[in-house]
DNA sequence: ATCGGCTCGCGCAA
DNA sequence: TGCGCGAAGCCGAT
């Protein structure tokens, strides 16, 4: 356990204080959950009970629909698995500028110690980076997002084969249960008159009410949630691990596990879908082997990138041998040049990169394969390397579920050159791999996707 | 349909 | 110091 966290403030907890806080940024869920065990842990320890605070505010960057409902669909779960083991849950949505913001700082007042989830991106990687030391009291963060903890990486892994080896090496030790959460000390008091109580009814009307950009619906067929996120990880046990080795590239075929919003937003933990896919593997005879690879070795290298990289993510932040080439390239022609605008339109020439973006804006996801064509294609066809990368981070951050996610900037920056090798040298790339549309007709079933997409955003 | 070259640098064997 | 090989490819030769 002692991987995972990382003690940000080392103060002794707070003498009569009425409870241990656990601040849940990050991963919504009470299952499989290490932060939310760490700190049950530690109130047992101090023999007090413990209270989860879970905030949403209307005036983080894209607050929008799309990500109001996709959270609040999760919260009255959350709220009733809590309760129902002991812990005093509260979960507060701040609309708009004249609602009360000294909330935490309200709690925390009362707490004994602060417990949060280690997340190093957006939001709670700034949190982490800002808040530890403006407590008198210890503040604990917990690294629930990994099955291997970021903490056991030290340097930046240059590439797959680098990080593989090592995780190949303790996987053993972290492939275990994150174990049941038990309060010794159930929270009796009445909860707090400012909490958001949220009915699943009511979420339409609540999201209208907030100060935030309605122009960005809620998805179409991908809701929020404890229970969502385990359908779909059964869903995919029965129906799509068997295709996956084989047909993970083919979107039309829908083999891939849809897992990433759910993933991102914490409702369900990477560690206990890869051991359901191990142990499903494990009794149908089937092999996880590559489902694994993408959802342990893949993932948490772009976790490790993220500990290193800076905010927001440049082009510094990529090897050297790709910068140069890219430099190299800086001004070359561009066959083609759309704007930011045009690309959110779906308005390029290209109907399979329109396809792409209309299930970006429909959806709120691209298919893994996809995407990399999509990121290749922006570099393409902008007027310079360093705006195609704010095209790609602009259109994810505002549009994607899986966005904002340690996952979502590695795979833009891998279609630069990071994680990557040099290949064949060409205009506007350099020596960084080109994707082709000819080589997604080869290798993929375009038509079907390009017409499924149109019939999804009419 | 299949194959090799393209091109760089990490990590390990020696 | 040398060598194998890598986050999902392309292209031209056969």
């Amino acid at each position: 356990m002692e991987a995972r966290v990382r003690v940000l403030n080392a103060a002794p907890p707070r003498k009569g204080a009425r409870y241990v806080l656990y601040w849940l940024q990050a991963n919504r869920r009470v299952e499989s959950n290490h932060a939310l065990a760490a700190a049950a842990h530690l109130a047992n320890h101090l023999e007090l009970p413990l209270v989860c605070y879970e905030m949403l505010t209307y005036r983080y960057p894209y607050a929008s629909d799309r990500f109001h409902t996709f959270i609040l669909e999760g919260v009255a779960e959350t709220a009733r698995r809590m309760r129902a083991v002991g812990i005093g849950y509260c979960f507060y949505l701040r609309r708009r500028e004249s609602n009360p913001d000294d909330i935490p700082r309200d709690l925390a007042s009362h707490a004994a110690a602060i417990v949060t989830d280690d997340f190093p991106t957006f939001l709670a990687a700034g949190h982490n980076a800002a808040l530890p030391a403006t407590f008198d009291i210890p503040y604990h963060a917990v690294d629930s997002s990994c099955v291997i903890p970021m903490n056991c990486f030290d340097k930046r892994e240059y590439a797959a084969y680098t990080i593989r080896p090592k995780i190949k090496r303790q996987l053993a030790r972290y492939m275990i249960p994150a174990g049941q959460v038990r309060v010794e000390r159930r929270f009796k008091e009445p909860l707090p008159a400012w909490r958001t109580e949220v009915r699943a009814e009511e979420i339409p009307a609540l999201v209208a009410s907030c100060d935030i950009d309605h122009s960005v619906p809620p998805s179409l067929d991908i809701r929020g949630g404890r229970a969502a996120a385990e359908k779909r990880l059964r869903h995919f046990l029965e129906h799509n691990l068997r295709r996956y080795a084989l047909l993970r590239n083919e979107p039309s075929a829908k083999a891939t596990s849809g897992l990433s919003p759910y993933l991102h937003f914490g409702y369900i933990s990477s560690l206990e879908a890869a051991l359901a896919a191990r142990d499903y593997a494990e009794r149908h005879k089937l092999v996880a082997e590559e489902f694994l690879e993408e959802l342990i070795v893949r993932r948490e290298l772009a976790f490790n990138f993220a500990r290193h990289m800076r905010w927001p993510p440049t082009l510094d932040d990529l090897p050297e041998w790709a910068r140069k080439t890219l430099a190299r390239h800086s001004t070359d022609t561009r066959a083609y040049v759309y704007t930011r605008e045009q690309f959110e339109r779906a308005s390029t020439h290209d109907a399979l990169w329109n396809a792409c973006q209309k299930e970006l804006l429909v959806r709120g996801v691209i298919h893994g394969y996809y995407r990399m064509y999509w990121g290749k294609k922006v570099i393409e066809w902008s007027r310079t390397h360093e705006e195609a990368l704010e095209t790609m981070v602009y259109l994810h951050d505002r549009y994607a579920l899986d966005g904002r996610d340690p996952n979502t900037y590695t795979n833009i920056l891998w279609c630069f050159g990071l994680h990557d090798r040099p290949w064949q040298e060409r205009d506007v790339f350099g020596t960084v791999r080109y994707m082709s549309l000819e080589g997604m007709k080869r290798k993929t079933g375009v038509n079907s996707y390009v017409e499924a997409m149109n019939r999804l955003a009419s």
